[in-house]
DNA sequence: ATGGTTTTATGATCTTAATCATAAAAAAGT
DNA sequence: ACTTTTTTATGATTAAGATCATAAAACCAT
């Protein structure tokens, strides 16, 4: 989102995480402006039964967590690293002064905040009003969608995600993702290569 | 969020709608700002079965349906009347126009958008780990931290929000919230008087 | 006042996804 | 190479909330 250069001049550090170390913790005020420069980053909630929703998964170059800098809330998610990743780590006063005076990028956040809540939106209808096939292909489409273009041949995704993410992005049970990539394999929505989801 | 005298300044009309009424629909795109006057808005989906979810209650002198001016995309929702309203419009053009020359204005915004969006983050996670109990107190605590702090008697907020409303704010059915209301009453979580919950 | 609609209410039954149990294949770590 | 962990897989059972049916109370319109 920010170029290296620019994180650098404001005042970035990157800072590394090992896989399962958690950047910061749902309920804690926001101080840093946060940008993954490699690896991947999840937001999630744990119930009190240890039942996980994943608000979403980040990767190279993308920030995330910035919504409580924009107004005074904690944060209402964790960030967890899902596999060893280096974050690009930027003070929230630094932050705000550097996006006062690079209004275009402003623009950018507020753009990329809208975006989110149209996600959010299209989710939480979906969870509560869709079975499960149909939540499942609107995150296959939702990751194909924001996927590296390059990365898609002739037309089909390779889906990275486990059948947990899927599941904790779609409020589902493991068992009940499994079966339903299954069924939709027969209706031939997707297909399964290597144990792999395409779509 | 907008005053009246900016709003007529800028070239917004004042729109009415009955009950019922939709003021643009799912997958439609966006052209107008808008802001309640009278009455009250809400956003929602339906599924194929017509269940109803609720993503947004908007009452007077709040806006709503903004985000798809900020980025490029389509309405994720409806918007519709619950009761007779009068509705500000103003042209997508001259409202990001009136942002440009309100730069104070443009961050309230952006901070209402990340305020939304935190809600919606709270939400889509509730309604995918948490209990019916659990989600219904979170929705009338939303509710309530969210009205005039005038109607609030001794620490107790009235709910005016009805069962079937509470249902689809939480993708929960009808009877189901009747019933968790009961429970929470038994448990001391609420009380009820008149029908009336109160929280 | 009256008829129609909406809202709240409650019991009975059903269905779907969760849960439980178990295991094999694959991947990762030492 | 071998052990451990993760991921995928499948069958059996359960439970929670949805669905169905019905009705009374409250509200609204004329």
């Amino acid at each position: 989102m920010i170029d290296h250069t620019s994180l650098l001049n404001s005042g970035a550090v990157l800072k590394k995480y090992k896989r399962g170390e958690f950047l910061f913790r749902e309920g804690s005020i926001a101080r840093y402006y946060y940008q993954v420069h490699q690896g991947e980053i999840k937001m999630n909630n744990y119930n009190q039964e240890g039942k996980e929703y994943i608000q979403g998964i980040f990767t190279k170059e993308k920030s995330f967590g910035e919504p409580p800098l924009f107004a005074d809330f904690k944060y209402p998610a964790n960030a967890e690293a899902i596999v060893d990743s280096e974050v690009w780590q930027l003070p929230k006063e630094k932050f705000l002064k550097f996006l006062e005076e690079n209004p275009d990028i402003h623009h950018k956040f507020t753009s990329t905040l809208a975006l989110r809540l149209y996600y959010k939106a299209i989710m939480v209808s979906e969870i509560s009003t869709q079975e499960p096939e149909h939540r499942i292909l609107r995150i296959l489409d939702y990751f194909k969608k924001n996927s590296d273009p390059n990365t898609i041949e002739s037309n089909t995704y390779k889906v990275e995600l486990t059948r947990q993410q899927l599941a904790d992005l779609t409020g589902l049970r493991v068992e009940t993702v499994i079966r339903s990539i299954k069924k939709l394999e027969q209706k031939g929505e997707l297909f399964i290569k290597d144990r792999k989801v395409y779509r």
